[in-house]
DNA sequence: AATCGATTCAACCGCATCCTT
DNA sequence: CAAGGATGCGGTTGAATCGAT
């Protein structure tokens, strides 16, 4: 279709945010709410692609991203969700809502990849190398995304609406809307703090534990942007499918479900675990987890 | 203390998909 | 129905950091 580029080359910058240009897009966000990328660097000056925006939102700035240790039980559902799906990190993202599919991607690669080789190179039997993917892209897509219906039509029917991650969840009533763009400043004021440290190598990054300077301004007002434009923009499609293909939807839900850091968390990971072990095993995903992963019960994996 | 290789992770790129006209 | 535009996704890169020598 010979579309031109998404941004023209011209006078885009590139490479890493400042903070000042983190400020420029949280407070964008703040007042319009995520979506809508290409009006992002029109509207506020940036001199950034639209993409550049919405990544820099998704991987960084958005409320309710947890960075860096990641938990045995995080490893494990990763591990488990690779093996079903494949490399569909923004799938397996939704399913863990605080990560995001970057984050669990640069996880992969640099951790768990590594430690999976050395598994099987420990166990050095059957050839030693699995096989890369047995199955077509496509047919494994097809059937996780059956999965992905089925489970939610269960859902629907059953009486625990958030029973399952794949359950569109509800805006809950005691849901502080706002909080999530707090905690989005407080992302910001982690980065300036780190910024504003001389000699403090990488500043965003490395405060990245608890820093709680409220530098930034705190809109107390969000109006619930989040749940509404994130979804609103890009709603319709197969539900299903959409639920399981939009980390935005599932992060949305975390914020709801655990605004405070740590609250929610340990439910969510043993119920996922019982959706993954008990219920997965016994369906369809038996064949792709015994084709694609040799690995047996995953939790030997640790 | 300096150097070098390994590792990590934020960001970019190109393609795919979805949506609108 | 087709074309064009916007967004999402996965692979890859490269700079920063870390650890070993």
């Amino acid at each position: 279709m010979g579309r031109p580029p998404c941004c023209d080359k011209m006078g885009v910058k590139k490479g890493p945010w400042t903070p000042e240009e983190d400020l420029m897009l949280v407070s964008y966000v703040q007042e319009h709410g995520p979506g809508n990328w290409r009006a992002v660097p029109t509207n506020t000056g940036l001199m950034r692609c639209s993409k550049s925006c919405r990544l820099r939102w998704t991987n960084y700035l958005r409320p309710g991203i947890k960075r860096g240790n990641f938990t045995e039980q995080e490893e494990k559902l990763i591990v488990h969700l690779q093996a079903l799906l494949g490399n569909r990190w923004a799938a397996i993202a939704s399913y863990l809502p605080k990560r995001t599919d970057n984050d669990i991607k640069n996880y992969w690669n640099t951790h768990l990849k590594k430690k999976l080789k050395n598994m099987q190179g420990g166990e050095g039997g059957a050839g030693g190398k699995r096989p890369a993917v047995p199955k077509g892209q496509w047919e494994r897509r097809l059937q996780t995304d059956i999965h992905t219906a089925r489970q939610a039509l269960r859902d629907a029917l059953s009486l625990e609406p958030s029973a399952t991650p794949l359950a569109k969840v509800e805006p809950l009533p005691t849901a502080p809307g706002c909080a999530t763009y707090a905690s989005s400043a407080d992302n910001i004021a982690r980065l300036l703090e780190g910024w504003l440290r001389p000699g403090s190598g990488k500043g965003p990054e490395a405060s990245g534990s608890t820093s709680t300077t409220a530098t930034t301004r705190q809109r107390p007002q969000c109006s619930g942007e989040g749940t509404a434009s994130a979804s609103a923009s890009h709603s319709g499609g197969a539900a299903a499918n959409t639920a399981a293909q939009t980390p935005e939807c599932s992060t949305e839900t975390s914020k709801m479900a655990g605004s405070s850091v740590g609250a929610g968390s340990a439910p969510a990971f043993s119920m996922l675990e019982r959706w993954l072990l008990d219920d997965g095993m016994g369906h369809a995903e038996v064949g792709l987890m015994t084709d694609v992963v040799p690995l047996g019960d995953p939790s030997e994996f640790f």
